[in-house]
DNA sequence: CTGAAAGCGCTTACAG
DNA sequence: CTGAAAGCGCTTACAG
């Protein structure tokens, strides 16, 4: 199965009679080049078929436009909906997508390990959905001047970008929600105790607990996992004197809640237990829940992230300083049936 | 924010005062060097935080050790979790993945440009799970000796090679189980039309029943979408006489069916209608649903796709033969609550 | 085991 | 507007 070697810049030159710089012109937009030489240059690339090699290109302009994205768990449908916007979106800005997916039990070091590993491809930034840096790997990213934008994660790390939701407010948000339903006993189930969006949901969420003058029910383990948030649910549920309402850190908790309170303990949501979650995934749209959720908006992160991207490459590559930014989106209820009212 | 020059060879060469090749030799595996040589090497590459450019690497060797992925539906949890596990499997193995998302809904033609680009990035191989391809771009490929393959699709292109499952054994299983249960009326609901993964399962099914004697109730068309399977589950559900079973060529609809047949349409599953789904992503499992399902072994097919993926990269990289493989992974019957018995 | 040199396919000052 | 030349960071015959 023998191939032909594709045909590079030099062949084109010489079948059209011109230098390569003139070939190299006409293949860079806003480049001079008179009309008569590129219209022989493109007519002999179109004669071999010629396609610039994009490596190649990289070595020499030290932009490989590659964006590295290291994502750690796409059970959550979360994930796959943040994927397929960036990497939509990116295309768009003429960006590729150089994906790792981490699978969440490594300890740091060999997420490190692979986010070297990914350097050594000179991507020109870094997005990080739901990991987290150690903070050497962020020194290292910064004095080769590599961008860094953490997603739906927030570190307070100087030189690194964050996008996340407005937690907090959602935290707030759903406390309220349950509490103006009337429910008495509530719980919250937490997610990776390591997690911003966890500490900063919690932390909404018990402010505006206090502030309503009532004390939290009880506080359960969920990881952000389908399983843990299975036991926790059993784990709060089973006793005598149960919650009435629970807010779960996310929707992919809540959902398993819900699939545990129904068909393994029998009650009912929202008039044994209500439950609010957060993220409003796809699934939470599905009838068979119907959840009530907060709502962070995709789009928007993924649009903000896109910008900050490539304001910081371009200042990256001009050697010019550009301040860390730390970007929150707003979030918003999602009425539907797991809570009363 | 001024940012150092990261290391180079010629950088650690210089410290370690040895030539290029020793410095080469010294990161490349089973090379020969003197093991004082080495760890003088070692030692300067240690002081300067030298890391090998691979893009340099790739210019030269001609391997990138990138491998271009591109799917197309990640509502759709199949693909997620084929994602995760290939792109870790590839992990295993030194590979990346540049990754493209097609958003389902674009002609042949853009998805032939994406592919383009992404070949000028010189990837390795290519895989394409669940797009089809046109045969221009698989003559491309082929000619620069650029091996694909196709994951869950089959396609009758030489040189390309296919890894699927036994979708014909798993639409006669499901026939067979919605038989047995003693559904009367069975239905189908078909995926994308000029899907493969389609085709097979329907031709098996449709096999299974004429076996039987039996004659489909009703076909309706789902196109592997949530939506238009919940209107294919409306429209065959709402009539006098309706369906007793249904088959649906994908989960994704099973599970979209199910919730319109429950909550819109106060039907009971499998009392009133039995469904049959196929995939086996984990939602089916969920008690929400507990869908009886024609399971894939995403991990063996996952396998198999590296497996191939590795042995054509090392042909096409030797310039040999490598006649094309066509893989079908075995299926298998999940049996959970939506049919009876 | 080691080094000098050529080359991978492009871009980019620099002259003209 | 155009071309010759150097250079991006590596690897790989080829001599020694």
């Amino acid at each position: 199965m023998s191939h032909t070697k594709p045909a590079t810049l030099s062949d084109v030159a010489m079948l059209a009679g011109v230098s390569q710089s003139a070939v190299s012109r006409t293949f860079t937009p806003g480049a001079s080049v008179a009309p008569a030489t590129r219209e022989r240059v493109l007519q002999a690339a179109a004669q071999l078929g010629y396609r610039p090699n994009a490596i190649a290109r990289t070595l020499t302009t030290r932009r490989s436009r590659i964006i590295g994205v290291v994502v750690s768990y796409l059970q959550n449908q979360f994930y796959p909906v943040v994927i397929e916007k960036l990497s939509q979106a990116l295309q768009r800005h003429g960006y590729h997508v150089l994906l790792f997916v981490s699978d969440g039990h490594e300890t740091g070091a060999t997420v490190d390990d692979k986010l070297m590993d990914v350097m050594q491809y000179q991507v020109d930034a870094l997005v990080l959905a739901s990991v987290t840096l150690s903070s050497a790997i962020a020194q290292g990213c910064r004095a080769a001047g590599v961008p860094v934008v953490l997603f739906n994660r927030t570190a307070p790390i100087d030189g690194v970008h964050c996008v996340s939701s407005d937690n907090y407010a959602g935290g707030r948000l759903a406390a309220q929600t349950l509490l103006q339903s009337g429910c008495q006993r509530i719980a919250y189930i937490a997610g990776l105790e390591d997690a911003s969006t966890q500490f900063e949901r919690e932390q909404g969420f018990m402010q505006q607990m206090q502030e309503a003058g009532v004390k939290i029910f009880a506080r359960a383990q969920g990881r952000y996992s389908y399983e843990a948030a299975c036991e926790a649910a059993r784990e709060l549920c089973s006793k005598d004197v149960r919650p009435d309402g629970i807010f779960a850190a996310n929707d992919h908790m809540a959902l398993a809640v819900m699939d545990t309170l129904r068909s393994e303990l029998g009650l009912k949501v929202p008039q044994d237990v209500a439950v609010v979650g957060f993220d409003n995934v796809p699934q939470s749209a599905w009838p068979a829940y119907g959840l009530t959720t907060i709502e962070q908006d995709a789009e928007g992160m993924v649009n903000a992230t896109v910008d900050v991207l490539i304001q910081a490459i371009e200042s990256a590559s001009k050697n010019e300083l550009f301040t860390s930014r730390k970007i929150t989106q707003p979030v918003r209820l999602i009425r539907r049936t797991t809570v009363k009212g």
